[in-house]
DNA sequence: GTGGTCTAGACCACG
DNA sequence: GTGGTCTAGACCACC
């Protein structure tokens, strides 16, 4: 799968495994109605526990970007469902931007790193 | 004080003061040399435990944001001290960013909210 | 366990177990990649609280010794991220030598004591 | 005065002044029977409070460094009154020779850079 | 099971 | 006054 964790990331796992999803949706490499790969693949490619993905999914699930059904696994939801409001949305960026901030970036590398980072979720179909 | 916390938000309350800390260091309200207000006082105000405040002023400490010695009080470092590298700071702005995507948002829209809270940030002084 | 802390040592309590870890990685009793005891379970060898423990292998994490992970338990970590510049080291080693001079120990007496506390820190594997 | 302050320096105030005249001590800088400057004067020197120095003088006192006389001040004990036993003095030779190892530091190396401190304290009368 | 966070409250160390 | 350390005990998050 096109999934990754890393022991180095400060998030736990199934943190990881749900901002991957996010990330593969956005980028358009997972599309509407599409089905994710089973907890037990997922787990046995990224060796963690099947516990971990099932907790992940679920909260893909009430967060309304996965449809789990069950015993036919889940599929990615529609995208009406999906996306949050703009209130939690901003603290996030807010505290990423600070740290650009204090290490120094100027507004044009920040919103040049900004762009770059846009382009690489624009790219429909991505890197599949 | 500037500082607040919020039970709602998902971070933990100490990391909660540190990126509040942080925040204001970027935004020139607490500037270099600048003392910051006293475990017992933050902690009074914010209406949480001193060892939750301690926690969080250490940390600013072995980040290099500030200087606690111990019977004087903490104040901010100098900016040399301060900062991290690119690498750690893209991919929590990837997660913010993704975020904005899935809502939907266009890439023009969403630069525009970057361009503003770097304004925010950058309004040096700040709200005091 | 082969920890041990001591009540009439002037080190906190935290700090103690901190040096006895690197101790023993230092040995090479505890190798990279090799599980540390539970936080509980030192606690309970050790007869301290549960909070100064997990204060420790906090700190031994951020120095960059152990992978502590949430659900899992904590690991020393791959060497390459161990480790201290000379400049740190020098000045505790030249407060301990001063000790020695000032017991009017002799250059070879104190030599020889250095070479003896050397070998008995590589003598890999140590008296597990 | 030959004695200084760190303010970068992890020790808190006091125990850098009481490391810093046991150095000028082994070193020969200051011998049996010389005054040491007024507690008055070391604060003054090194900004700090009068109370930081004279807990350091009252300290070295305790260890049988220096006589305090009232009212006559400080003069460096006799050599028979100071030092401490090998027991105290190989806990911190330890720790500090572990950083070394931890750091990869050959055993060579190590040996050389006791040399190379014990030299620098050697050089009776110092730098005065 | 693991570690993480938080509280309440005590006592110590430092300036 | 300041921050540092430690305890007891609770509850949560993660695997």
């Amino acid at each position: 799968m096109f999934l990754s964790v890393d022991a180095s990331d400060e998030r736990p796992l199934y943190k990881q495994v749900i901002d991957g999803v996010k990330e593969l949706i956005a980028r358009g490499v997972l599309r509407e109605g599409m089905p994710l790969p089973s907890v037990r693949q997922v787990a046995g490619d990224l060796g963690v526990n099947l516990n971990t993905i099932a907790v992940a999914y679920r909260e893909l699930q009430d967060e309304g970007f996965v449809n789990v059904r069950h015993g036919a696994g889940a599929v990615v939801a529609a995208r009406s469902a999906q996306g949050a409001g703009e209130g939690e949305l901003r603290k996030p960026l807010r505290t990423a931007l600070t740290g650009f901030v204090l290490a120094r970036f100027s507004d044009r590398e920040i919103v040049a790193l900004v762009r770059q980072e846009l382009e690489w979720l624009r790219q429909k179909g991505g890197t599949l």
